[in-house]
DNA sequence: TTCTGTGAAATAGTTCACAGCG
DNA sequence: CGCTGTGAACTATTTCACAGAA
């Protein structure tokens, strides 16, 4: 089976839709339904289906509830992985108390930091813990995910110790930009990345615009 | 000049290295070099660098300091991006604390709110308004730039002002997933299918793993 | 007749390999 | 001699276009 990276970061746009339509009670869609409203091309559909094995009907179209479970094995969401927070400074709480994470499958199990009055404390029903026991705290909680929310200045630090305690991804909240060793799969997000992608965009659009009466233009 | 998508996801990568080589006094750096820290293919660095306008010297290598100054300009980092924050529950408040995205250039004009009780009071030396005066609030505060941070079932709607408003891209903060006409340019960091992406190779690599007798395998 | 599934063409992006400059 | 800049080969991804199933 062929999922390639473009098709995995389209699959979350089909999946959105779909539940749209089945939340309103359509049972099949065809490729060029889902493709307008995901914006891409119907071939890609087709395509990006066929690769992960989901098969439709000729002449009708694919199933809608199907198309959701499918997608949902495929993406991983039928599971949960659960996080660590380090870091339980004023983002830190917010994303512990924040629903967002939970919601989507990824449930705070764990909350760590390095200050002793936050030791012990609790946040969000969790027991705030010493950084010190990550490698047993990852153990005991089957934790895959670490969350970065640390301050700037220790945001590489932490995601060191997070690496060496056996977490295999990370969710960068920190403004920083963090290198992690090569020899381990992580997908970060990385907000200081994103911001200058942003700004890339950003300028561009606006550069685009500009000479043109518009106050909004659509890019092109 | 030729920037293309996947050029312009690498510059941040390169210049995070490029200023962590610049702050250890190094004043040149070879494509090599910079393809090993950046974990990319020497030629593809020589491309990108070639396809931005940036020319380097033979037999030496490129300028770190000029490397810096063009990467900054072509990715709009010398300019500030506004942008305004919607919903001021425990995430907003957070984020209008938060230096992060000031730091990055983003720094946080205006702070919107449904909430009678929050909207006239103070956050981070910000006053809350009121959603329904966004419009102006873009107009005046020169806002490119809205921040999602509302709970979940509002988020959608809130997208849809900020985008009526004026507002060309989104930083959306909220688990949901929102659509945007496609009209307009928007560039959105989405958690929701980030965390749907983290998922997928969180699920490779640990099915990757599994059978090795490692309990931390690099990814194939 | 509608819509899938897929060869084949087109396009985009990466990597090799090396001529040639400093 | 070391390293850039880039043709050319290669690989990946998208899109067209259409045969054929329901």
């Amino acid at each position: 089976m062929n999922v390639s990276d473009a098709t995995v970061a389209r699959l979350p746009v089909f999946l959105q839709y779909l539940v749209e339509l089945a939340g309103d009670g359509e049972s099949s869609v065809s490729s060029d339904r889902l493709a307008e409203l995901s914006g891409v091309n119907p071939a890609t559909v087709r395509r990006d289906l066929a690769g992960i094995g989901i098969t439709g009907t000729r002449g009708v179209g694919y199933d809608v509830k199907y198309l959701v479970h499918e997608i949902s094995v495929i993406l991983g969401l039928n599971q949960e992985w659960p996080v660590v927070i380090v870091g339980v400074g004023n983002l830190g709480r917010a994303l512990a108390n924040y629903d967002g994470l939970t919601e989507r499958g990824f449930p705070v199990h764990a909350l760590v930091d390095v200050d002793p009055d936050l030791i012990d404390s609790k946040i969000a029903n969790v027991v705030v813990e010493h950084v010190r026991h990550l490698p047993e705290i990852v153990a005991r909680e089957s934790i895959a995910v670490g969350v970065l929310a640390t301050p700037s200045t220790s945001a590489q630090e932490a995601a060191d110790v997070l690496i060496a305690s056996g977490v295999t991804s990370l969710l960068n909240f920190t403004p920083e930009q963090i290198s992690v060793p090569d020899t381990v799969q992580v997908r970060g997000v990385d907000l200081a990345t994103e911001l200058q992608i942003l700004s890339f965009y950003q300028q561009r659009s606006t550069a685009a615009r500009a000479g043109t009466g518009l106050p909004l233009g659509d890019d092109s």
